[in-house]
DNA sequence: AAAATGACTAAATGGACAAATTGGTCAACG
DNA sequence: CGTTGACCAATTTGTCCATTTAGTCATTTT
């Protein structure tokens, strides 16, 4: 990849972590990476297109930090559940994650919606991809594994973010017993 | 009840559900019901106190449908679907409901947020008493209670309502097994 | 020639101000 | 005493106009 191409994506994604992608000006972005306005349009066709770009790296590295979190002669519920901690501690922790989130929140930025709509469809992939490995590997009985990907995540948001809204968060050995015990038992071959 | 409040709660109702809450004007009520629009009132503090006498009749209105889905000859697992089934057919199916819904997400109306999330609240205790009596029955092990009905609740919105946003609906027999394999078999004494 | 640039444009946004609307009150009424 | 609608303060809406912004492209730089 080119120099200036780094250069932009590295103050685009500052600048969308520190102001939003609303507040974020392309002539920010073109001052802070040091190249001409127009230079960040040979490389990008919008401004969304930049984004996608960014949240399409900050995918990728999601995915890279849920396998390292991976142990292959661990139990598959013990993996899956590894995986989901390191996805959603990662997007509470990272300031983009955490701004596009919140924008998408307080203004609803249609574009950021978007975003961050398939960053959802594309965990709820990736955690389809865990359960097939394991259906092949006769780790789990056989099931509709997109319907019981999306299901994993749905309940791991109730748990991890959604329950703490109004009660005391649960820790998340708590949260791996539950997971356990209602939604990993109905898996066991 | 005074037949004049009665005749406010009914043109509030009939005008929340067509217009939304935000759209209805007292002095429209007040034209609708018949009465000036002081009189409004004398029975209400405010607009948003009548909205929350309405939504809490909603409330008991749904509490009352549910129950009448309880056939106490049935086991747990499947009178707590019933009534499960019968809260989320209400929302979808009552005017009022989906005006306030849809209002939640176009405008975000803070009293209507406020309303909507009680009515959540009041449902997932409603749920939670089942969950007790059943305890109590021995019909399922000791659980936290309130941490149950919180997830039946979330995991019955995803089934029934986030799935079939990006996916073909689910059948209620699908959601009926799915709930029964998932989330009940933990359950079980 | 290819890559980079920033002045430029059309469209969107925001601010300031007036006009209209609305939730809530209360003196008067029957 | 229960009821009312004219009235008020406060918010919302409509309307300018100035500013800002995403995106383009003729020109410059390499």
């Amino acid at each position: 990849m080119s120099d200036k191409k780094k250069q932009i994506i590295d103050a685009a994604t500052k600048s969308f972590s520190l102001f939003g992608y609303k507040a974020t000006t392309m002539d920010q972005v073109a001052k802070m990476a040091k190249v001409g306005k127009g230079t960040i349009y040979t490389f990008f066709k919008s401004k969304e297109e930049l984004l996608e770009d960014i949240v399409s790296s900050v995918i990728s590295e999601i995915k890279r930090e849920a396998d390292a979190a991976i142990d292959h002669r661990l139990p598959f519920n013990e993996n899956v559940q590894r995986a989901l901690q390191r996805i959603f501690t990662f997007r509470k922790e990272h300031e983009l994650t955490i701004k596009l989130l919140q924008e998408v929140r307080d203004i609803g930025t249609p574009a950021v919606r978007d975003v961050m709509k398939r960053l959802d469809r594309e965990m709820i992939a990736y955690i389809r991809e865990k359960i097939e490995e394991a259906m092949a590997k006769g780790e789990v009985r056989s099931c509709d594994s997109e319907l019981m990907a999306f299901l994993m995540f749905k309940m791991y948001i109730a748990l991890n973010i959604d329950w703490g809204k109004e009660h005391e968060p649960l820790s998340q050995q708590k949260i791996a017993e539950l997971f356990d015990l209602y939604l990993l038992k109905g898996l066991s071959p």
